[in-house]
DNA sequence: ACAAAAGTGTTACACATACACCCATGT
DNA sequence: ACATGGGTGTATGTGTAACACTTTTGT
C-alpha cells in the first residue's frame, strides 16, 4: 500500500496507511580498546540537526531488511568490518518523541565490541569517523541526539556482561595473553585487580578460556601462554567487581 | 510532512518520506502467579491473521507518543492497572521482515510483573483475555506472530532477574512473608528451596525487604513477619541458583 | 646477576549448604 | 498434646582476597 517515486536527488515514497508511521533506525555503539581506554567509535555530523557535534553511526532499516542486518550494515559502512563472526548484540530501543527534531524516529540500538587495531579506511572518511574516549565523551562530550544516553547505558551493559559473560575476549584478537585479558578488565571496570588470582579464575573456569598451548614473549619477563576464547556465554559463577588492588 | 483524514472507519493518513516507512508497535508481557503458576495475560486473536491464536496484548504506538507511555496504555486497557508504580522494563525489539503477514512491523517488547488477584474485567472482555500458564504456552500453545519467542525471553529475563534483583517482589501484594517470597521463586525456577536458608539470605541482604513488624498468622503454624520490597535494584553478590531441595 | 612479568602456593575468611532444632500458633 | 509452618543455630565445604613465592625470560 505504498507507492515509490524516484526524483532526481532521493527516493520519495507516498505511503497510506490507517496507523501513525515512524521512521525506525539504528545506532551501533562500537566499543574498543586503544591505549588502555575504552573508545566509541564516532561520526561527526556534517548538517544540522547537531552539526559538528558527535554521533553514534547509524541509519534508516530499509522495508526488507532484518534490524541485525541493518546494524552489521551500519558497522560495515563505517569500520569496513564485515566479519560475520563480530558479536552483535541489541541493547535497547529509544523513542522519546522528541529525540529527533526532524521526524519521529525509533531507533533500536547495537552494541559491538571489536578488537582494537581498527582502522577506520575502509568506507569512512577519516575527518568525518573517529575513536573518542567513553569517558571523556560521557563527561564533557557534546553528542547529538540522545545519543550520550545510548553510549552510557551500552558501557553499563559491558561491564556488566564481563562479571558474567567472557564478552572482554572480544576486545582482543583470536589469541591473547591472560594479562591482556586482565587489562580489558582492569579499564572497563577502572580498577586494578590482583594478577595472580585472576589468572587462577579465568584458567580454572570451565568454558572461558582455552589453552593454545603456544607462548608468547612481550619482550620482559617470563613468556605468557595463549589462549582463545572459550565457548561458553554464561559463568557460574561469576567474576566478582572487589578484589581492589 | 503528513496528513490526516477521518473517514467512516478509520483515521487514514498519507504519509510522505525519503526513508523507508515502518509500522512500531508494543507489546506487552505481563506477567503474575496464580495458583502457584506462572501466568501471562494473552489475547485471543478474533480475526486474522492468526485468527483464534492466543497473542500478546499490543498495539501501535502513537504519533506522539513514548514508547513507555503506549505499553503502559496497552497494560491499562487491558487490565485496568492504572498504577504508575508498576514496573514496567523494555525487554527488546523484534523485526524480522515476515514476523506481521500484513505490514512491515517493528515491536518494542515490555515487561510487567503484577500481584496475582488482577480481575481482568476492566476495559477488557473475559472471552478476549485470560490468564495463561507460561509453560503450557511454551511447549504446547499456538500463539500468534513471533509471540513464542517473545514470551519466551521474558521468562528468561524474569528467570535471570530473580538472581540479582528483587524483582520477585513484583508478583506479590505490598506486604508479604518471606514464605510467600520464596514461593515466587520456586514457582519461577521450577525448583524447590531451602527454606531456612532463604529466610537468612534475604533478610540479612540489605535493601532487599524491609521489615514492617507486623505479622500474619496463615491458619496453622507460628504466624510469620510481614515484610516490604526494599529499594534496592541490585543485589551483591546475587541469590544463587543452586541450593536444589 | 638482575629486573620483570607469568604463574602457583598458602592462609584467613566469608559465604553457601544441609539439616537439626527451637518458636508460636490453630485445632 | 500435637501438627504445622516460621525462624535460628551450627557444622562442613567451597570459593575469594591477599600476598608470598617460584618460574622463565630479556638485558
Amino acid at each position: 500500500m505504498f507507492v515509490v517515486t524516484r526524483t532526481k536527488y532521493a527516493r520519495r515514497v507516498v505511503f497510506t496507511s490507517d496507523h501513525p508511521i515512524l521512521h525506525v533506525t539504528v545506532d551501533v555503539v562500537v566499543l574498543t580498546l586503544r591505549d588502555a581506554r575504552m573508545c566509541a567509535l564516532m561520526i561527526r555530523r556534517g548538517g544540522p540537526p547537531y552539526k559538528g557535534r558527535w554521533a553514534l553511526p547509524g541509519g534508516f532499516v530499509e522495508i526488507d531488511e532484518d534490524l541485525e542486518t541493518a546494524a552489521r550494515r551500519e558497522l560495515a559502512e563505517e569500520t569496513g568490518v564485515q566479519d560475520a563472526e563480530v558479536r552483535l548484540e541489541q541493547l535497547a530501543t529509544y523513542g522519546a518523541p522528541a529525540r529527533d527534531p526532524r521526524h519521529r524516529t525509533v531507533s533500536v540500538a547495537w552494541l559491538a565490541v571489536l578488537p582494537a587495531p581498527t582502522d577506520l579506511t575502509a568506507g569512512s572518511d577519516a575527518s568525518h569517523a573517529a575513536w573518542k574516549p567513553t569517558d571523556q565523551l560521557l563527561s564533557r562530550g557534546r553528542l547529538a541526539f540522545d545519543h550520550r544516553r545510548i553510549l552510557g547505558d551500552a558501557v553499563e551493559r559491558v561491564r556488566a556482561k564481563l562479571e558474567c559473560t567472557n564478552l572482554a575476549t572480544a576486545f582482543l584478537g583470536r589469541e591473547f595473553t591472560i594479562a591482556a585479558l586482565r587489562e580489558v578488565y582492569e579499564v572497563v571496570w577502572g580498577q586494578p585487580l590482583d594478577a595472580g588470582n585472576f589468572h587462577r579464575k579465568v584458567t580454572r573456569t570451565g568454558g572461558f578460556v582455552v589453552s593454545t598451548g603456544k607462548r608468547r614473549s612481550a619482550g620482559r619477563g617470563r613468556p605468557a601462554s595463549l589462549f582463545t576464547a572459550g565457548p561458553e556465554e554464561f559463568l557460574n559463577p561469576p567474576l566478582t567487581r572487589r578484589s581492589l588492588g
